[in-house]
DNA sequence: ATGATCGCGTAACCTAGGTTAACCGCAAAG
DNA sequence: CTTTGCGGTTAACCTAGGTTACGCGATCAT
């Protein structure tokens, strides 16, 4: 259950079996929600986070004339709007991608939390700044790199997000998108992103059939990518 | 001053005068820097964050081929690294675009003031979130808007941000990026940056120069950006 | 004072990715 | 069953923005 959000925080810090107990206690009901529903709508005042306990969602942006940006996709562990919690109202819907399974989490709870542990005050502080430096490198994406090279890098980052959940299977996972939900993430027309793809089974790199990405060549794919998981912050941090 | 800070801050909340105390105390020296200097290297280690009291500094991204994503942009009052205080080390560089003065906060003071002010705690959090919503909009313009209208949109940014911290004057700006590092931001070519700032010019839009910006038709700058400041967070904070 | 460098401006040409419009297979709905 | 709609695929064509190259003036180092 939110296990999986315990074993994202232990790849960076320790959690006390009393810090445990509290992050358990932060839960307030369990949700189950369908796949393409808005769960979140900008603007929206908000009390409580979600917690993502399974499936996808992503965060978008729209403009007026119905162009949608992905900025950020949430997996299995991920507090999807724990930035929420200081900004009151998001600047961005969160919507389900997949069938999911959530936590709400009222604001209430975590502030009593971090009152009493400052240290996970910090670690989730941390960990919405670590939202930001995924965002960044999908910026760098976005301003630099070529649609090959950034498919490419999507697909390395979400490997090693997902493993770090143990949510990967034999150099692949379970990708629940839609072409058009790939091609929102990108920036891309959903014609050119099939495209991409293709090209990227043409030379050998990746499979993607039946909903399952699968990395043929993890290495190839990385260097067309430029993808170096610094960004990802994967070590320990010295706290 | 670091005044320049606090009026930032109090834009969003009160800000008691034990509270704007233990913020003056947090600045252990202030410094002076030139133009063009990289002041954080991606990567480095950081016990002392940087805040910003005159200038302008950069986030930037570069790729092995050498091409350069600027992810954000830092003005007067602005915290530039902030997330550095979680992160403890980041995954961009940060440079001076201009002459520009700086206070460095030692991250054991900002534990301190947040373990004594828990709600100034928040506050910063919340900072580091806004920081999060400029990112995001700033993917929303390199994936779905065209150049003019991304160009506009953070000429429409920097006159909102800039007038908070009282760095405005009539209906311009003094904005000290060559064409070069303005195309840096937008994910164009400077080639390209230049045709784009001929058209706002043709168009009646804004005028630029001797590093001063000029918006002369804001309502149509704005329409032309698809701008709508709320991600920029302007209310006061319901805390 | 003078060559070098930098920032700005432009023109000619090129290409990555957008646009439009099909077709196919399949699963859900009737 | 069969119709309908969705997701994927492909092709022909087009354009926003990239590339290369060069000219101009201002500043700066020798």
């Amino acid at each position: 259950m939110i296990t999986v959000h315990l074993k994202k925080l232990r790849r960076r810090i320790e959690i006390s079996s009393d810090e445990e107990r509290a992050i358990r206690a932060l839960v307030d009901e369990i949700r189950t929600m369908p796949a393409d529903r808005i769960l979140i709508r900008s603007g929206e005042e908000l009390n409580s986070s979600i917690l993502l306990l399974d499936g996808w969602l992503s965060r978008s942006k729209d403009l007026p004339g119905g162009e949608r940006q992905v900025t950020e996709l949430h997996i299995a562990g991920d507090f999807a709007d724990l930035h929420g919690f200081t900004l009151k109202r998001l600047d961005h819907d969160v919507s389900t991608l997949s069938d999911c399974k959530v936590a709400v989490v009222p604001h209430e709870r975590i502030k009593e939390l971090i009152e009493k542990f400052p240290r996970l005050g910090q670690i989730y502080w941390f960990s919405t700044n670590m939202d930001g430096a995924i965002q960044r490198e999908l910026s760098l994406s976005l301003g630099q790199r070529s649609a090959i090279s950034r498919m490419a890098h999507l697909f390395c980052e979400l490997y090693v997000r997902l493993d770090v959940v143990g949510r990967t299977t034999s150099n692949g996972y379970a990708f629940p998108l839609t072409q058009r939900e790939l091609s929102e993430c990108l920036g891309l027309t959903v014609v050119h992103a099939n495209r991409t793809l293709q090209e990227l089974r043409r030379r050998g790199l990746v499979e993607l059939e039946n909903r399952r990405l699968k990395i043929v060549d993890r290495a190839g794919l990385e260097g067309l990518a430029d993808f170096d998981p610094t960004y990802l912050y994967l070590g320990k941090l010295p706290l």
